[in-house]
DNA sequence: AAGATTTTCGAATCCTGGTTAGAATGTGAG
DNA sequence: CTCACATTCTAACCAGGATTCGAAAATCTT
C-alpha cells in the first residue's frame, strides 16, 4: 500500500486484474456463463486460478463485472459517436449512426459487450442488478434518439417507436449468434440494418 | 415388454416421459441451461430426481430432447400454418403469416420453442448436433419464403434477403427476452413485426 | 392371487469445479 | 542486503448436484 504511486495497487498489479477480467469476457463471450470455468480462465490469462481470487471476490464478483463492463462501455461508446456528429445531423441520421456504432462494437470490437449481450438472459438474478442500471440507460439513450425522430417527423406515423426499438436492438443483439466474419462483410451488415431501420421506420 | 398392447411402452408410462419432459422445458426455458436443475425438473413433474433416469439416459440426453423438439415442433407449426393458407395467398402474405406464427408459437404456446431458442448459444456444442438439423430445415422454409417474394417482385430491389431474413428472425427471437404479456400484447407486437416487414422489406 | 415386470424411491456414491490455507516467490523501499 | 508487503502458486478442501444402486411399490398377466 506504501510502494507505489498510484491508489493502491502497482502498474504491474493493475495489468493482471485487467488481463483476468479480459480473459473471462472472452471466454464467457465464447461459452457462455454455465460453460464458463475458472480454470479456462486462468489458462488465457496465463495464471493459476487461485491468483483470481486475489482480484474478485468470487466467480460470480467476476462475471458480474464483465457483464457491468459490457453493457457500460457499449453505452459510452455510442453516446460518444453520437456527441461527435456534426450539429445539423438530424435525429434519423443519429439512430443511424448509433446502429453502426452498436454493431461494430459488439461484434467486432468488445468481448465485454458480446458476452453482456449473450448472457444477460442465462446469469442467475442477483448478477443482473448492477448490470441492469447500466442497461436501463443505454435503453434510455435508444428511446431519446426515437423519440427526437418522431417529434421531427421522420418516422412513420403509425409506427410504435417502443416496439420497433426492441425488435431492431434484438435483431442486432441476435447477430452475436449467428454473424462471422468469414461468410459475410459487417459493412454489409451495417448496412442493411441502416436501410431496415430507413424503411421499416422512416417516413 | 409383453404386457401392453403398443410398442413397448404403457399409456401411463409414456404420459410420466411426456411430463417429465415438459417440465424440463418448462425449467430450461425460464432458468437457462445453467441453472437447470434435475431435482427442480423432478419437481415439476411430480416425480423424485433419479425418476428421470428411467426414461433418460443422462441430464443432457434430455437437454438435448428438448432442444430438438422445440426446434421441430416450431417447424412444424409454421409449415402447417402456410400450408393451410388460401391458394391466392402472395408470397408476401405467407411470410406475414409465418411472423404471426413463428412468434405466437415461441412466445405463448410452446416451452419448447423457448427453451430452444434462448439455449441455443448456450447448450454445449454436442447438444447442439441434432437439433441443428431441425433448425436448418426451418431455415430454409424462410429461405424459401422470402426467395419466393423476392421472384414475384414484392421485395424492393437492393434487399439482401440473407441478412433481412436473420435480422428478422433474431428480432422475433429476442422477444424471448424481453416482451412480456402485462406490458405488451402480443396482437400488438405481431402487428409491428409485420409492418416492419412490410415496410422494411417490401417494395 | 401369485409371479413377473415395470416404475419409483431413498440412500449412497462420485465427480466437477469453486474455494481456502499456507507456503513460496517476487518487488519496492530504506 | 534485508525487511515488509504484494502477488502467485501448490495442495488440500468442500459443496452441489448428477448419477448409481439396490430395494420397495405399483401394475400387469395368467
Amino acid at each position: 500500500m506504501s510502494q507505489s504511486s498510484e491508489d493502491g495497487a502497482t502498474a504491474k498489479s493493475q495489468r493482471t486484474r485487467q488481463r483476468i477480467l479480459d480473459a473471462a469476457a472472452q471466454v464467457l463471450s465464447r461459452k457462455g456463463y454455465a460453460g464458463t470455468r475458472l480454470t479456462d480462465v486462468a489458462d488465457v490469462a496465463g495464471v493459476q486460478a487461485p491468483a483470481i481470487y486475489y482480484y474478485f471476490g468470487s466467480r460470480d464478483d467476476l462475471v458480474e463485472e464483465v457483464m457491468w463492463a459490457g453493457a457500460h462501455r457499449v453505452r459510452v461508446h455510442v453516446e460518444e459517436v453520437i456527441a461527435a456528429l456534426p450539429d445539423d445531423a438530424t435525429p434519423l441520421d443519429r439512430i443511424l449512426a448509433a446502429v453502426d456504432a452498436h454493431l461494430r462494437y459488439e461484434l467486432q470490437i468488445s468481448d465485454y459487450t458480446t458476452a453482456s449481450v449473450r448472457n444477460a438472459g442465462q446469469v442467475p438474478e442477483h448478477l443482473r442488478v448492477r448490470p441492469a442500471a447500466e442497461e436501463a440507460s443505454y435503453s434510455r439513450i435508444w428511446r431519446d434518439l426515437f423519440h427526437a425522430a418522431q417529434d421531427a417527423g421522420q418516422l412513420r406515423a403509425d409506427l410504435d417507436i417502443n416496439i420497433f426499438r426492441l425488435l431492431l436492438l434484438g435483431s442486432m443483439n441476435w447477430a452475436v449468434e449467428w454473424w462471422n466474419p468469414r461468410t459475410r462483410s459487417l459493412d454489409d451488415l451495417v448496412r442493411q440494418t441502416q436501410d431496415l431501420v430507413r424503411h421499416g421506420a422512416g417516413a
